[in-house]
DNA sequence: ATTTTAGTGAACAAATTGTTCTGTAATTAT
DNA sequence: ATAATTACAGAACAATTTGTTCACTAAAAT
């Protein structure tokens, strides 16, 4: 457990600085002081790492578990501004990872798991439109969302900015 | 010139086939029948024949050129559904790159000039939100709007899909 | 105390990168 | 037509990277 960590920070560390494509495997076993055989042990390819860290960082952002600052009813705007919370509660470096060259990456991964929580509030949109769409709208605009709030620093407060995104998209 | 249309070609084969990162020069070369050295007399890097196929596959698009199907004092949504004609009627296997794997390497060029195009009209929008995040909005649900459209296979016409963004984000 | 399990690091062949060099074909100019 | 210039081919190069294997050591679990 102790290497994960390690390869996963080496991995954070590298990210920062270089576009994933760029980054070796072998910068990361240096970075990590990790044995190579050991890296290929815990990871089959690179790739593979970063679905693993991917999983690593959003797994505490979709959990299901109720939230001490949101009651369990909520609505979509407090559902986006609970992931939004999430996000800059974060202690693992996501919105560095965000910041970084290669955050479309993980901006994939965020969309997947979008999908889910878009679909179940896709009815209340009455914008005559495909509803498949109209899904992908959402999804898409709110990964920018997100990233352009990320970029500025996340200073506007979370819920201001489900507002923002929600404007954008009146149900008529 | 032959050289470099064939260089192009080749990847343009290949980023069919499998994702830009793990396209090798040495394939490229092979696959469009060019000795090494003229590779790279033509292309430093990789990175840099990205930006030059991009500059190749979008110069049509955003030309500023009077188009004979929409006069000139066209609104935004015009303006879109004019861009989407000419993604639908490119030649140059535009729209097989949207659908591969790197797509989103040719997205960020697309979203780079989009830029421009939404700037001119973003003083039309009343909502009551920050314009560089209005702006920012704007330009990714309609880079995404375009993927979408271009998965579906562009059956939707360009003017009904235009129709479809504008209603997603009207002006109030 | 002994048996798993986890990690080290060296060595390996194969592939890739970017450069340099020599030689050849094709243009362009004179 | 001849000469000069430019474009291309392809071999050779050292340096890096990749993924695997192996023999060996440290740590944990039983």
């Amino acid at each position: 457990m102790k290497t994960r960590i390690a390869i996963f920070s080496a991995f954070k560390t590298l990210l920062n600085k270089k576009r994933f494509d760029r980054i070796t495997v072998q910068e990361i076993i240096d970075e990590a002081n990790v044995g190579r055989s050991t890296f290929y042990s815990h990871f089959e390819t690179k790739d593979l790492l970063l679905d693993a860290l991917c999983e690593d960082l959003f797994y505490h952002i979709f959990e299901k578990d109720p939230c001490p600052w949101v009651n369990k009813d909520e609505e979509l705007e407090g559902k986006l501004s609970h992931i939004l919370w999430h996000i800059r509660e974060d202690k693992n470096d996501l919105t560095e990872i965000l910041l970084s060259d290669s955050s479309e990456l993980f901006m994939n991964y965020f969309k997947k798991h979008l999908k889910s929580v878009f679909q179940e509030h896709i009815l209340f949109f009455k914008i005559d439109v495909p509803r498949e769409f109209l899904l992908n709208h959402l999804i898409g605009s709110f990964s920018e969302t997100v990233m352009w709030w990320v970029k500025e620093g996340m200073e506007t407060s979370p819920e201001e900015m489900a507002g923002y995104f929600m404007k954008m998209t009146e149900k008529h």
